[in-house]
DNA sequence: CGCGTTTGACCTGCGC
DNA sequence: GCGCAGGTCAAACGCG
């Protein structure tokens, strides 16, 4: 556990993506509690870390610096919504009992790109996604018939519209044997790509709730074949099914509430040493510098934004409740 | 039989 | 315009 920040350098800084690494000014490794030692994967498991990094593009936008491969056309919108702060459409009702930030692999948030012109939520655009937009185009196109250009060229202008309208997302990465780690949900896998530059293939899951949308991806860090990234995208609309929960609570690396309206504005790796309390995140030694060997060292150990904390507290709530009397 | 996985085809966006 | 890579679809298949 401890050696756990020195494996991370590899995982944050040798990205053939040298667009996520680039620019490195604002990184922070946070120590997260091992809360409880989760039987359903614990024995494959062999550590846990949480990262992301946090960079600044010359527009200021920030960018993420992570061993995903993310996709070229993934922009992150540092804006914090201040209006809102980082909860709207969040429900720690839920979330904070179901959750345990067990093993938490590394997390990065992903924030919505936003169309200013399209205020609306992302639960709202999600409904009318790829769902609507692929499989409704695919079947008029299998359909034949000259309405299908016709309805192709609507899909077409209407997913413009909705272009750059992305779900939030939270990444993971954990040290574990197991591909596909249980988090209480039912998934079904509806994908699987060879990922460039990397032996190991990406899996897509869905939520099999009816109506859910929450999907996420897992998969193998090329780097070290150890470590699982999973990414979560948008925000479950449903409890975690009966059945699963105990399987939850023994130990999951996925927040249920998948941040859908973080922006994306925090970095964080996060280590996950036995204790922990919320002024850990604070100081040494559980917060740690910056990892990155090509950039000088942050001179602050501490957060850098009270945002950052509020960001983890979101990710992690159950860690901050049971913190707080 | 229902549900989940596999897998090749397809779509889309992006860079050159 | 073309090729590439990421992401998704959906038929076929496997399993309990």
């Amino acid at each position: 556990m401890a050696n756990e920040t020195k494996d991370l350098h590899n995982y944050h800084y040798t990205s053939p993506y040298s667009h996520y690494n680039n620019n490195f000014n604002n990184q922070n490794i946070i120590n997260l509690p091992y809360v409880t030692g989760p039987s359903t994967y614990n024995a494959n498991m062999i550590s846990s870390q949480i990262g992301s990094d946090l960079h600044s593009s010359p527009q200021g936008a920030y960018e993420l610096g992570f061993e995903l491969s993310p996709p070229s056309s993934e922009y992150f919108n540092p804006s914090i919504d201040q209006e809102n702060g980082f909860y709207n459409g969040y429900n720690y009702n839920n979330s904070h009992k179901s959750h345990e930030v067990v093993g938490g692999g590394s997390a990065i948030v992903e924030g919505e790109t936003r169309d200013p012109a399209s205020p609306s939520s992302s639960e709202a655009d999600h409904h009318h996604g790829e769902d609507s937009g692929k499989s409704l185009r695919k079947r008029e196109a299998a359909d034949g018939g000259e309405d299908d250009q016709r309805s192709q060229k609507v899909v077409k202008t209407k997913k413009k519209d909705e272009k750059k309208q992305r779900e939030p997302r939270v990444s993971f990465m954990t040290k574990t044997e197991v591909d596909h780690l249980e988090d209480g949900y039912r998934w079904r896998k509806y994908g699987q790509k060879a990922v460039k530059n990397s032996p190991y293939p990406r899996s897509y899951y869905r939520c099999t709730t009816q109506k859910c949308n929450v999907k996420k991806r897992v998969e193998r860090s090329y780097q070290d074949p150890t470590v699982v990234i999973t990414t979560y995208e948008s925000q479950h609309n449903h409890p975690i099914p009966t059945s699963r929960r105990t399987a939850m609570f023994a130990g999951s690396a996925a927040p249920d509430h998948n941040s859908s309206s973080l922006s994306p504005v925090s970095d964080f790796i996060i280590n996950t040493p036995r204790s922990f309390s919320r002024d850990d995140l604070f100081r040494a030694p559980y917060a740690s510098v910056n990892v990155n060997p090509n950039y000088p060292q942050q001179q602050n150990q501490e957060f850098h934004h009270e945002s950052e904390y509020e960001l983890l507290k979101e990710m992690f709530p159950s860690v901050f409740f049971k913190q707080e009397p």
